[in-house]
DNA sequence: TATGAATGAGTATTCATTCAT
DNA sequence: TATGAATGAATACTCATTCAT
């Protein structure tokens, strides 16, 4: 019997599950600061100390202050991007897949605002001149690109040229954000509009219930 | 013979006009840094050597940092605002008078980016704690407001419920500002789409060419 | 009689002259940290301290920690260059005024070890890459050319060629920084050799006391 | 049968020239970053990676960092020391032999810049309160003895007393440190002056070309 | 023997702001 | 009105070292 290395493969295994174990509740520690501090004040060291340790432990375990951010980004658009296919799988018709997936990613923004103001933090990377480095940025249009993907998808299989389908990405996207905004910085009680029945209403214009087809409007 | 009176006023006048100048070339020096350096960039001691000044000297015409950046972005606001009116007094019919404005803020805030990440910045302030004090922030939303007016009073002239006016406002404004969100962190590329084609494209679904009237859409 | 006027400017002379004295008072506080801590320990927050200032109140004065150690080895060296003067100013045949130039740099830095070390640590810039940038490396060039000079023009005024001059220069340099190390690292006792003696010793030989005329040898 | 007690002395032999054959690895692994990275870029954490450790592991091996210095500068030196010992092996002429050891050190280090900022930084521990233990500035006062030792014998050989040998030796080293300085900091350039050429000068000013006898000046 | 985790002290520098002059 | 001096808090990150495993 082959103890010592079983145990050995053991207690390596146990260490790896401790190690992510710990990296996680860095994450989270992270993104409370985040939450409370706003971006700003969420520097290395508040992370450290509201995840009980030395700034320079953290680098046990990160890269750097930015891998933080952008391991946060990628957790939280994996997270989007699960509620808006799970949102899709519930429904059959290509135009309530399409509806289903928009106000899934509506909600998800709506009910958890700073992982909006995360994505903006780094998606703002493009107007910078230092961003996240190329790879990153690239990986971030992945993630988003998954996470429309549904619609897109919805779209064409309902007869919808490909390049109305990506248009519909952009503009149910632009709508979203754009409104959430309005939400989030508490201009929208201004106008005296509900959010989520804008974004409602929203997609019943561009994408009206046919009860299955997709009638998307034509380009100009 | 000019009584000692007189003289005071007449010099308290000038003063006060020499120190709104030097309040302006202040401004005006920040916009500059903070159109090639960003926000980050736009550090107190860099406006004041673009200004040529000392950094200790801007409290004498500002009473701190955030006062300078909540000012310049008022004069962004009004310069847009009338940007808007202007785009207005154009053309008569509302259904166009909307469009134009709209499409006016659109452009503004398309070919002057750093105009809008001020906006977003300041206009976080309701999110945080610290903000910009009540006040500031309600002056915002007053500039705000004046700003989208031109698009409620026509859709109203044309019969458009106070409620639904106000809801066109917010939807057109979100559009706008979700589709330069887009734009700016060059983000829409990857739908290809033209963003100005596409606010177009909104427009005219949502007030369509109706040659005069509006036919905004009733509520749900 | 313009007294406002007239007090402005002396309170600006003031102003300079205190500026002046604060910043001397840096540079001593930083020769002291320098002198008991060596090269590594004399962090600008060490010389802060000892000077009794916040870290940051040094940025006031100097632009980097670099330049403080820049200028205090620019007024090491112009002490030493002043002394090697005074040295050659005393004496009249050439033979004697090279000894005594020699002599006069050898005990600056026998007396000054400090000095020797902060020449060393900038004088390294050569071996570096970041150096201290090309500029203050030709100054130093310059600052030690200058020192050195007196030795070259006797050795000329004497009939010996540039070349050989300038050699001689070199050599008389060497010889005595060589010695100056042996000496402060304390390895010279275990050769049981009298340092200045050895400097005395080999000035004889390489510039023997004629009564006037310098007698070097020449090139192989 | 091979009792245990053999084999456990066997492979304890075995298990010390295992950690033997580490260590010298790692002190490659710290000269080749030290000559690549200089004093400043060679951290711990540098050579262990390029040694392919963890910077933890090293400490199984060695101490403390200025451990592996103080080896790394004894095996510089051992190196110097053989290189010394073979020059004068070449010749017979008490003259001959020091002029050639004397070369040999100053090609020594004219050919590896690195091992004299080694030198210069551990042999200045004499000047610092912490220095490196009065043990290991014996070794090195050691070490340096048995290398100039050549020098000093030949001296003797040759009918100088003991006191003007290591006067001569003194004199040497001195010389030979003070140009490969003015060298390895490129300041050599600005009087023309070729190194080695000028180390030859040196010694056979000191130590005349008699066809055997070593003819050492007397002391002053 | 070697590792990963963690520490605590440290680095130079920047920042918005205050205050006496 | 404007300055220079100064502050205190902050920044991300590095270092040699220790220790349980």
């Amino acid at each position: 019997m082959k103890s010592p290395a079983k145990s050995t493969l053991a207690s390596s295994r146990r260490r790896e599950a401790v190690a992510d174990l710990k990296r996680s509740l860095i994450l989270e520690a992270a993104r409370a600061v985040f939450e409370t501090e706003g971006l700003d004040g969420a520097s290395l060291r508040a992370i450290a100390m509201k995840a009980g340790y030395t700034p320079a432990a953290l680098y046990t375990h990160f890269a750097s202050k930015e891998e933080i951010y952008a391991e946060l980004l990628a957790s939280s658009l994996a997270k989007l991007r699960s509620r808006v296919e799970d949102a899709v799988a519930d429904v059959e018709a290509p135009d309530r897949q399409i509806r289903a997936a928009a106000l899934a990613f509506f909600d998800f923004y709506a009910e958890n605002p700073r992982d909006l103001d995360l994505g903006f933090y780094l998606f703002r990377g493009g107007m910078r001149p230092q961003g996240l480095g190329r790879e990153r940025d690239e990986a971030l249009n992945g993630a988003l690109e998954a996470t429309l993907a549904p619609i897109g998808r919805a779209a064409r299989a309902s007869g919808t040229s490909a390049k109305d389908s990506r248009r519909l990405m952009a503009t149910i996207f632009a709508h979203a954000v754009g409104l959430l905004l309005l939400t989030h910085t508490h201009r929208i009680r201004m106008f005296g509009v509900a959010p989520r029945a804008a974004m409602i209403a929203y997609l019943e214009d561009v994408v009206p219930k046919t009860g299955g087809r997709v009638a998307v409007k034509p380009s100009a």
